[in-house]
DNA sequence: TACCAAAATGATTTTAGTTCATTTAAACTG
DNA sequence: CAGTTTAAATGAACTAAAATCATTTTGGTA
């Protein structure tokens, strides 16, 4: 079937759009919402100043186009980097160092999301799907009995992306790149097996295996005094 | 000692000043950044629209101002509602409840916190100040030992307030009000003491009653050695 | 080829931030 | 206290950039 004339002029329109997205998206990322002109998205797009307002009512409007379609990419690519046979911890693994990268990669972008959403208008729809591959994960976690049922997903949401977020704009802060272990920490928070690393001696509030290491060697103390 | 003219000079300059502060803070928040505009703060604050520019330099200097003075209340604030005596945990959750109160009460002037520092420019010494109050709290706990050597305090900062700017913003969304659960929950996480809820079978940690039983094993184990 | 509707243009208008010559008030001085 | 100087305040004028719209161009259709 070939392409009828209508599909091509409406393809040179989506080309045209997107072209004007990408243009914006640089231009935003380098000099951030204040200081982009339109005058120069327009040129970088190669389209006079008037046809942006073709495809976006605003200033505005079109930044939330440009990060409308980040977040939809970013939904994408993290269902690509969720294998759907693992189980749910391996699952929220790789879709937090997917986030975390993507977040550090295109952290301009990300910034530019909170310009978008001026306070009381109703949120970036494509922010609200993303956060849903999050909510899947947990929910399929608990729904297989990997999880416990009274689980607060909603809760863990915001543990989960609001850690990321700040620490991704700690890294940035600091000129820092990736750090393995804010991943390996957050998860294993989350999953509630306590810390990963060795529990050091003189807190003050001992656990109950600790208690229970403390009366083993009680034991072994009472074992060996009797043994004269 | 009655006040110099210098002084009282300074002080209905301050006044003025602070005058200024507050209309911004009000109009910022109603308005948003882009919305506000400098002649309705002047009308404001019962000023003309030049004199603004006697006080800050331009309009994103005007709002730095505003977000400034918004973190150094907190500090200030923070620092009251934290018991010196109280061990760590508590003075956590002592600040995890003033600040998750103070953000949700005062919402909109934190989210103009982000348009206050755009990307590479130097951070906003007051929030590095706020921060600080964490950073005290966790350190002190270290050095009583009452909470491990290796805690990992940036890390667990941006847990800390990421979750908690997260939860406010998840509640605004849904026009909810504070809710007393997210702190208890953060807490717990945070303390590593696995989840306050039931927990599942099978974990490595004993139960209370697992240490029942070992104790009867333990006198049993003496009762037969008779070694008295 | 002629025609029409959609798309694009960029000069013009509008809006709001910023400046600055002027005015007003306060502080200092002899 | 009058005169002088310095600081503070004013708002009309300036400027930059967002948004508009009358006009032109393009591309599909008969």
């Amino acid at each position: 079937m070939s392409a009828t004339p209508r599909n091509t002029s409406r393809e040179r329109i989506e080309a045209r759009e997107a072209s004007i997205l990408d243009a914006a998206e640089g231009i935003f990322s380098r000099s951030g919402f204040d200081g982009a002109k339109i005058s120069d998205i327009a040129r970088a797009a190669s389209v006079a100043e008037g046809t942006v307002y073709l495809y976006y009512k605003n200033k505005r409007d079109l930044l939330a186009g440009v990060v409308g379609r980040f977040w939809s990419q970013l939904t994408q690519g993290a269902e690509d980097a969720i294998d759907p046979q693992a189980d749910a911890a391996q699952q929220l693994e790789q879709l937090a160092r997917y986030h975390l990268q993507s977040i550090l990669d295109q952290f301009e972008v990300v910034s530019l999301t909170y310009r978008a959403r001026p306070q009381q208008e109703q949120d970036l729809d494509q922010v609200r799907e993303y956060v849903r591959v999050f909510d899947r994960i947990m929910q399929r976690g608990v729904d297989r009995g990997e999880l416990a049922t009274d689980t607060p997903i909603g809760q863990l949401r915001d543990v989960f992306f609001g850690t990321l977020e700040f620490s991704a704009r700690t890294l940035k802060l600091r000129d820092q790149a990736y750090d393995h272990s804010i991943v390996t920490n957050l998860l294993s928070l989350m999953l509630g097996q306590s810390h990963p690393r060795s529990r050091p001696p003189g807190t003050n509030n001992p656990s109950n295996r600790d208690l229970m290491q403390r009366l083993e060697s009680i034991q072994e103390h009472l074992d060996k005094r009797g043994a004269w």
